[in-house]
DNA sequence: TTGTCAATTGTCAGTGACTGTCACTAGCCT
DNA sequence: AGGCTAGTGACAGTCACTGACAATTGACAA
């Protein structure tokens, strides 16, 4: 990354990027075309296409990041942790140092707005739970390692993940669609959540 | 349904509809396009698209059917049963009577080979994943008026049913990726994934 | 410095999903 | 029988995306 060629290309990309991302946050993702944020950037729309493998590519590329950025923090969870400890707490520490991976590329709030536009963006909001299986795979795998498990013959890792995911998935919708749209909020939301997934698994909730 | 009109568009939205399926699950879904779907049942691309919002939905509709079928087996379930007794059974007593439903529009067997389809087609996924997240809060919201909490200020609710999803999802997932493709396969998975839940939540997994 | 090679890009043509419009046809109803 | 309306086909257009080829431009050695 030090030739010129280098460092045009990823000009090129992050601009690319950084206009997809702004023009999705304003206009819409439906109403924003490839061709707008290629003239944008001044470039063909098929340059477009060389970076990205599509249009819903750009949008989730900020989520993707802060998914690899969850499966790290995993990774680095003390082994001696039990499974679902070690889930809780890395997305916690993933939360806490969303910010430094994120600005990279664009200020914070517009991951935290792009959150919205998947939200409620049908195609988008597919697209992105597709991706999170695959990010939920990876993290089974890990789990079963550190557990010494193996993968195919026992259920548990995946299922922890499963379960796991599916908290989660509720927690960024709870969040999306309610009012405080900070990244506090989702950390308490988190807290919040995973401390309801036992009661709400257990008997009758009636307090009569 | 019982005026001439009404009894040809039902054909030709039968005929659509059969013979989507039939060449989504001979020839897959991508290599199969809406003017061969349209030519082979002999009308125009443009009246597909007046029976069906996109070429997801017809590959989706028995998969609809079936969710439908689910959601209105948790409505039948005794309201004295424990919410997550109610899912666990509603679904087995789904997949014990879901033939009759399906067998009206087509044979089981591709009600069966288009979860594969779906499966192994990312679009069709993402799509199916979303529709399902649709199930999931109306079903959320049966429970939380069967035990008489407020959906949107108690999150055991959604919670409960997003676990339960992420469950099923998973059992969708190994039974579509493993060798035995039948309902039995699929009913018995059910089972075998929602006792070990609790496990795969609690302590470590390892065994020395 | 220059010439060669390889990577990057633009242009163009084409496909496939989907939509709006409008004229036409065929059941429906009096 | 004749008017009304739902359903259909034909057509044109948009947008995402792809393959092919030619033009450009940086890399690197002679």
């Amino acid at each position: 990354m030090d030739t010129l060629r280098e460092r045009k290309k990823q000009r090129t990309r992050e601009a690319l990027l950084r206009t997809a991302l702004e023009l999705f946050t304003t206009r819409g993702y439906e109403d924003t075309t490839v061709d707008d944020i290629a003239d944008a950037v001044d470039v063909s729309q098929r340059t477009f296409f060389r970076y990205f493998a599509g249009k819903e590519e750009a949008a989730l590329a900020l989520q993707e990041m802060t998914e690899t950025h969850f499966l790290r923090a995993v990774r680095d969870r003390p082994p001696q942790e039990a499974p679902m400890d070690a889930l809780r707490l890395a997305v916690l520490d993933s939360w806490d140092t969303l910010s430094e991976v994120v600005e990279s590329v664009a200020p914070v709030e517009v991951f935290l707005r792009m959150y919205q536009v998947i939200e409620s963006t049908p195609v988008l909001l597919a697209a992105h739970l597709r991706r999170s299986l695959e990010t939920e795979e990876a993290i089974a795998r890990v789990l079963a390692e550190r557990e010494g498990v193996d993968i195919d013959a026992d259920p548990r890792p995946r299922l922890a993940v499963a379960v796991f995911g599916g908290v989660m998935r509720l927690t960024e919708r709870s969040w999306s669609t309610g009012g405080d749209t900070s990244l506090d909020a989702i950390r308490a939301l988190t807290v919040q959540y995973l401390e309801q997934v036992g009661p709400a698994l257990t008997g009758s909730w009636r307090t009569d």
